[in-house]
DNA sequence: TGAACATGTGAAGCCCCATTAGAATCCGTC
DNA sequence: GACGGATTCTAATGGGGCTTCACATGTTCA
């Protein structure tokens, strides 16, 4: 069940340092190290030592960059919801402007597949810890995750106002569904299986058909 | 985000003991508590301290019942399964003789959701935790969802046979699809957002509708 | 009643792991 | 070519949690 482990976006975000410093590349290493660390083994399971492991450091140094732990937890969470959202912002814009809400979910169901089966550790990550985190490291995740679930109630509404949204489907639901077909992806994909435009191509299909009125 | 415990039906296999016994009742609860726990809390979170605490002793006289923390896991995992394989087997055979394929897996979409909902705790540990399994207990839970995912196969096997699956989908990738669709809900229904009626008819309608061909 | 067996307890052992402390090493700059 | 900051290491500390052990309590049945 090991997984690629690139990074390539990440929000660098941080706290105003340089990005391309021998010192910022180190840290995204840790955070990707603790990224696949905690998709495999869920967040009480990640130990620094395995992470330390992986981004070929010993575990002290982790400290040098996180104040703790849970603060580097909390920050792969974050990270991964924060740039799957960024992500959807953007394919969004620049989607043909005579798309019809229908289309525009498609693309929400594209990028967002994309997304999590080629980025990857840090998406399942946040997908496959979020009801396990404590508290403390849970409200900034929470906040996060319901700014993009925002995202997709827009498109629904708006399906759901043009019609593009069968009337018997009630549209939260209908949202809820569509998300577990395509976060569900992460769990049981497989390169050898499948190439990911075909589960890409699959998707659409069966969304578009699970959620149009019959023509 | 704590959960019902209930476990009306788990398979009560054990090794030949009798079932009614004070022991055996102590045995139920005490994998109860393990199944709240683990689904809350995850593989590597669970403490025999918490089972304890919510099974109403202490964590020593988990002992008496199981060799170690590992085979009290095992077995809750498995019985997750098992006990909705059961369920499924038993739906399957009570369907109406002329039911045709479309129709045998809206009956499987139901019982799994309902199982799931209702149920709860055994398949939520089992589904949440079957990533995060070290190797010794992985095994027997992978081959009992092998034969979980067996009975699915099946159906969608036969719908594409009788015509009642679009060409378009690939059956093997449709049935991960919609198994993503009724997993998920574990991980966001709320008694109190949606009868757990309603998001039967949602979903069959929407995996019917996903599936079927044009008509 | 009392003897065998079934259940459950409290205290202690021991390993693992996050974290801290203090020193070593690297690296650009004067 | 050595000073100073940045970066990383090795070696301890300390708490937490599974597990074991020896004993208590309860239960069944002659």
């Amino acid at each position: 069940m090991a997984k690629k482990s690139g990074s390539p976006t990440v929000a660098a975000e941080s706290e105003g340092k340089p990005l391309d410093k021998k010192s910022a590349r180190t840290r995204v290493r840790i955070l990707d190290a603790a990224a696949q660390v905690l998709s495999a083994k869920g967040y009480a399971g990640m130990r620094l030592s395995d992470v330390a492991e992986v981004a070929e450091l010993q575990a002290p140094a982790i400290y040098y960059y996180f104040p703790s732990r849970d603060d580097l937890i909390e920050e792969v969470m974050w990270v991964g919801l924060a740039d799957m959202r960024e992500f959807l912002t953007k394919a969004l814009e620049v989607a043909p402007a005579d798309a019809g809400a229908m289309e525009r979910i498609l693309i929400a169901v594209e990028t967002h597949l994309r997304h999590e089966l080629e980025i990857s550790d840090y998406t399942t990550a946040a997908i496959r810890n979020a009801g396990q985190l404590p508290d403390n490291i849970r409200d900034r995740h929470d906040a996060e995750e319901k700014k993009y679930g925002a995202l997709w109630r827009d498109l629904f509404k708006a399906a759901a106002e043009t019609g593009e949204l069968r009337e018997d489907l009630d549209p939260y639901l209908a949202q809820m569904l569509v998300m577990g077909t395509i976060n569900w992806t992460a769990e049981w994909w497989q390169p050898n299986r499948a190439t990911i435009d075909r589960v890409v191509a699959n998707a659409q299909s069966y969304v578009r058909a699970a959620l149009s009125p019959a023509s």
